[in-house]
DNA sequence: CTTATATTTCAGAATATTCTGAAATTAAAG
DNA sequence: CTTTAATTTCAGAATATTCTGAAATATAAG
């Protein structure tokens, strides 16, 4: 990636603004869209460069991709500085994003609503209405919760059959 | 919602942290917390006095979760201030939301691809390894927006029948 | 061990976002 | 039409986030 091209830099800067926009800084968002159509692993200095952002801002970035599972380091022989990547099956790389947010938000989530139902055991309140609204929310949760467990696990061939069958599955189920 | 219990507090001020790793304003998922756990709906001062922000704050964040389609106004006779409410029903609401985040998000991204792959051919592109990034990023956002469209539409019941069947489906269809 | 290269850390600057308070606007009641 | 209540607007303040640049640390080569 010497050099972006036009159709390079209107997809980096996309994604960059759909991270702001999905609560992922701009940075961290256009290093993994440059990694993702990068024909091969990039190193920092290269990152850096090719998007006009500090060495330092590169670093901390890369740093949160891998928090993600988004970005690996690899090596290339006679090249002692750290090279990364990012893995080029799309649903796969969706599955990653899922599993982390879960993990960070929807886990804690249902966490805190069962906490919320215990207390209103413990206390014996007697808010009814509350106790409703917070058991529906948590039903919700654990149910996608649950669905997603079967669902995550599924290989890419296995997920595109399921999805070009949508309708008709549906529809076997009596469910439209 | 005249004082807030500490589940009550427990509650909104988790959704407002969500909200806020979701690309939303602290303030806007706050309101709509409390309005999902009020019993009735509630007007703009009662907002503000509960969860301690400005009027006018609260009424820009109002505002938000309209366009969103997520609070919708009601009145109450003899009061000529305006109301407000959430939708109970927590598959619908996630419905809504996700609904709105594909036309703000999915569907630009989409077009955006389209417009890079078309620009590609039109100049002779001769970047396979681009074409090929950016033509599988299309493919996997089109084919969930294909199955979204067939199971958005779904019922709250139906949709209960098809999670509560998980990984029965799955076994059906081969797929595991 | 010394030197050169690579990487990380972090304080503060730059920027972006959210929130407030006062003023302006709108709309119902009298 | 006038008064009063309700709501919105918006400039600037407060806050939060992101980013930079310089210094510190780590690591490999010689």
């Amino acid at each position: 990636m010497p050099e972006l091209s036009s159709v390079h830099k209107k997809f980096i800067l996309h994604w960059g603004e759909m991270g702001t926009r999905w609560g992922i800084s701009r940075t961290v968002a256009q290093i993994h869209a440059l990694l993702y159509i990068s024909p091969g692993p990039l190193n920092a200095e290269e990152i850096t460069n090719t998007l006009s952002v500090a060495r330092s801002n590169v670093s901390i970035s890369l740093k949160e991709l891998q928090s993600w599972g988004l970005v690996k380091i690899s090596h290339v022989i006679g090249d002692r500085r750290d090279h990364f990547e990012t893995m080029t099956d799309v649903w796969e790389m969706f599955r990653v994003v899922m599993d982390e947010r879960k993990r960070r938000e929807v886990d804690p989530t249902i966490a805190m609503l069962e906490e919320c139902l215990l207390e209103m055991e413990e206390t014996s309140d007697t808010d009814a209405h509350t106790r409703e609204r917070l058991g529906s929310l948590r039903e919700f949760f654990t149910t996608a919760h649950d669905w997603y467990e079967q669902t995550s696990k599924l290989s890419t061939a296995s997920y595109r059959k399921l999805a070009g069958m949508g309708g008709m599955v549906l529809r076997a189920l009596k469910l439209v």
